[in-house]
DNA sequence: TTGAAAGCGGTACCAT
DNA sequence: ATGGTACCGCTTTCAA
């Protein structure tokens, strides 16, 4: 079924067709009738592929992200569709796990499908060496939530996570804690953030920095179990809160202070949904995901018409209270 | 940057270029030498709509889930991507809320970029009337997981969970509980399995079936809460197990009765990845997602390539014990 | 081994 | 208001 097929039984041409389609053009109120009326009783839906190879766009955003696991960027992804949905577009998912080359591939593989722009969900974006994605902005605009980089046709949205991070760990030091352990499992550029804020938190609070109350541990149960174990069986109070870089970590740290028998206040970051389902509930940074993936949304559908919108928008965080401090 | 571009800058025809690109027909060696360098110095990629007009197929799959928020389908989501890229193809990610309204306009969609096939997650999409499902299969193959519709080019990859939540709810009584709670918060297809499986371990064990433990209940923490409070509040041995349709259900529950003070133990369904998150850790009914999402990818293969497979593929679930029982 | 040309299914310009 | 037709970029048949 085909608007050739439309046209003949209508006994109309295939212009007319289109017109009615499209909206495109005036048509007589009778042979409009007629048409849409063919179209309802066929089911014809034009071909998207021959749409998109004259409009050279099928509607199409790209979403790259690193981990479909992680409850923050599923969310991510959740919040995403929904925007891009209502404004029109679809969404072309891909996975590329946490390696460069895995990134690579997939900015490849979605340039290739010719989508009409490109988001990459996390921190977990920005590389040492970003020519990957500066070379595929020269092909199609890049959007980066929860990231920067000021490059050619790439914008971004962001929240101030070093600022965030920096509220979050003086709120600890406000209520009497001295040695708050930070908590991470990778080492890119969001975490300096982090990692800057919470310096400059104990910087402000005119203490030093314990080097080894910032500690990089695996994302897993055991792991965290472990280390927290071993930190507290050297001395029960080398650390006196914690700090995480996600609410997974958050959740592990939770069940490993509870396996240890040992209460203390702890904060993760995201303010994911898991936040809410562990017990007892956690304080946890919110990073505006929401306000991230709707300004994305807005900016890739203004870039997409020709308009300039910032290259950088720069949300604030907060940090949200619950059970756990 | 199109085919003829790069023919005339190798002073050969675009059929030429096109055999070099497709390895379709024969080349000579130094013309397709020649090709290949142009090509790989100009960056140049063939237009998918071009590709998609003429084949028919841009290798997209469509993907239908209800909702991103629960880690059961996200992480189906996570398996689905990696099963059917490694084969080749790209995932169009929908999401539908849980009004059958909303699952329509997404099958629609769907069809209308003209994707290879559509996937639909989670036992959701099984409703009283499934003339949209079947509509659609009559243009595209549909393939369903954890549910089951026997209808023209509808295959199905399942759980029989019904046999699942029978040896879940078992176990419980075998080790001395007689009055197991049931928490649902949906009554679609999927969980009237899960309830047959209740009534039929009961029914094994000689016992009779108190509808008042059979209970929904809205998806959330305060709800839940309040529940469990108001039953063990009339009568404190209202109920002496609790089994739920998902997992989120499973940590409300923990939630409450940790927040009770009672302990008494847990059975989430879909065995999440948030089973291990909580502490502590949910024993959980796993319905074998993984296995679910490489079979259905299979048969997307098998079902593109003209082939003929199975069209219900029913897997056996299993309790995997954890802290909770 | 190579090229010319006919589609694939639409859109939109230019006539009428 | 309507129709003819060039064109979007590529694949593939048929001739040479």
């Amino acid at each position: 079924m085909n608007i050739y097929e439309i046209a003949e039984r209508c006994g109309v041409s295939i212009a007319t067709v289109s017109r009615v389609i499209n909206g495109s053009g005036p048509v007589g109120k009778a042979t409009k009738e007629k048409v849409l009326r063919v179209i309802e009783e066929t089911g014809f839906t034009p071909n998207s592929f021959a749409r998109g190879l004259n409009f050279n766009s099928m509607r199409l955003i790209g979403v790259l992200c690193t981990d479909f696991g992680d409850p923050f960027y599923s969310q991510a992804i959740a919040y995403l569709e929904e925007q891009l949905r209502s404004r029109g577009f679809h969404m072309l998912l891909v996975c590329t796990g946490y390696t460069v080359e895995g990134k690579k591939r997939g900015l490849v593989e979605l340039v290739n499908k010719n989508v009409d722009a490109i988001v990459l969900i996390g921190t977990v974006f920005k590389e040492n060496d970003n020519s990957h994605i500066e070379e595929t902005a020269r092909k199609v605009p890049v959007f980066m939530v929860n990231s920067m980089l000021d490059a050619y046709n790439v914008y971004s949205v962001k929240c101030d996570e070093e600022r965030a991070a920096e509220q979050a760990v003086s709120a600890l030091l406000d209520a009497g804690y001295r040695k708050p352990l930070y908590l991470h499992s990778q080492t890119w550029y969001g975490n300096a953030d982090k990692i800057r804020g919470y310096r400059q938190a104990l910087k402000n609070a005119g203490h030093s920095v314990d080097e080894d109350l910032i500690v990089k541990v695996d994302s897993s149960a055991d792991a965290v179990v472990m280390l927290l174990a071993e930190r507290l069986e050297t001395d029960k109070d080398a650390f006196d809160a914690v700090f995480t870089a996600n609410d997974v970590l958050a959740a592990y740290a939770l069940k490993a202070l509870e396996h240890l028998g040992v209460s203390k206040p702890i904060i993760g970051f995201n303010n994911s949904p898991l936040a809410e389902l562990v017990t007892p509930e956690l304080s946890s940074v919110d990073n505006m995901l929401a306000a991230m993936c709707h300004t994305i949304a807005d900016r890739v559908v203004d870039v997409l018409h020709g308009k300039q919108p910032p290259k950088t928008t720069i949300l604030s965080g907060s940090l949200i209270r619950r059970a756990t401090f």
